[in-house]
DNA sequence: ACTTTCATAGTACCCCTGTACTGTAAAAGC
DNA sequence: GCTTTTACAGTACAGGGGTACTATGAAAGT
């Protein structure tokens, strides 16, 4: 019963699809006929809806990182007080850490698709630098507007405080991600820091024993 | 002129061939045929020092992690004064961080390793867990002995410190690999890290205007 | 009603990849 | 001196990968 069909909503099942090959097997293990099979339709089909594979894998990053910006956006609208610059850092943290089976997800496939850029700069530019830049530009109006409210000390460079959040995120949700660090742990770590960039002289509760997961 | 050969030195040899075509092309392009070519050898004779793909991979894995654990041994013993923190810590970024074309090669190639691991447990065990504990652990004590020099404050949670600071470390790293940051800016950052973790008032010199590549 | 277009299926092709098999000259062992 | 082992080369094979080609019902247009 061929009747006439949403080529964006199937693309973006495509695209679904492929993400959940990459999380489970890998980006290495993305193969045309592996996301046909997890999409539940033939080899042909999915060539039908993107002429090659380098165009299903860019579709596919474009798709996370519009999930992942709607997932932010709505975290950020969420918030009791969105003029918190604290509670609004915290939610990032929430939102960026591989805390969840959805973030998890998104944080394995798009630093592969990173690691896939740094020898592929064609494939970089746009969602790999200009992004995060984006992102570090919001973060740091948010710790300027926080640092003119006297909420952080004066003698930080918040534009460097933006950075040093993103980064550290990144860097603390690759350890997850390799197992070296829980959930819980990674969470304490990013509340740590956000406790020393306030300043704050009471550090969170600590998680279970350790910082890494093995002794 | 067939005479008796030293294999590890063979396999050490190809291990570094299988390094450079990672660091070129990517993981992915990481072939039997491609090592052989990159080692001048023949399809063969790769096979025949490495019964298996695998096992030239993991190989290749362990002989990066052996070689950066030597660096970061040899980069500790040149330090004027084994005794500061400040100055060990230092020496730390400057090697962690891609600012050469060694470490760059060596950041790319090991990450990339890191990813396949997520999706790979059992690759990941022994290189990704274990090693970064132990050099946690490392970095915990010469803290705590900082600490108790007064160094660093009293009421810092110095575990909590040596993770943040390798884990920054890698999400800077990874950044400057995919081209967001410059390895100046990359480094300023962790400087910035350091005068906050030893409280130091005055930030380090400034690099170029901007904490990313392009506005 | 007839034609065109659309969404789908099946299949086939060619290239690349890992691996195995066979051969060979030079050293080493006895 | 003969045999065995070692370090290499060449080639072949089977599987999987992306891609292209052809076919086919069902809807839509006119």
């Amino acid at each position: 019963m061929p009747k006439r069909v949403d080529h964006a909503q199937r693309r973006a099942h495509i695209a679904d699809a492929l993400v959940r090959v990459a999380a489970r097997d890998g980006l290495h293990a993305v193969t045309m006929r592996a996301v046909a099979a997890e999409a539940g339709m033939s080899l042909n089909l999915v060539q039908y809806y993107f002429d090659t594979k380098a165009q299903l894998m860019h579709a596919a990053l474009q798709h996370l990182e519009q999930q992942s910006h709607e997932r932010w956006s709505a975290q950020l609208e969420s918030l009791d007080d969105p003029g918190s610059a604290r509670a609004c850092l915290e939610a990032l943290v929430d939102e960026a850490l591989p805390v969840d089976a959805d973030s998890h997800t998104f944080q394995l496939v798009w630093t592969s698709y990173a690691v896939l850029a740094m020898t592929d700069p064609e494939l970089a530019e746009q969602p790999f630098i200009e992004g995060p830049n984006r992102l570090e530009r919001q973060l740091t109006s948010i710790l300027a507007t926080a640092q003119a409210a006297g909420e952080i000390a004066a003698y930080l460079d918040v534009s460097a405080e933006a950075a040093r959040l993103l980064s550290l995120g990144h860097g603390v949700g690759i350890s997850v991600l390799v197992g070296q660090r829980s959930a819980a742990q990674a969470r304490y770590l990013m509340r740590y820091h956000l406790s020393r960039l306030f300043n704050d002289p009471t550090p969170p509760e600590a998680p279970g024993q350790h910082l890494t997961a093995v002794s």
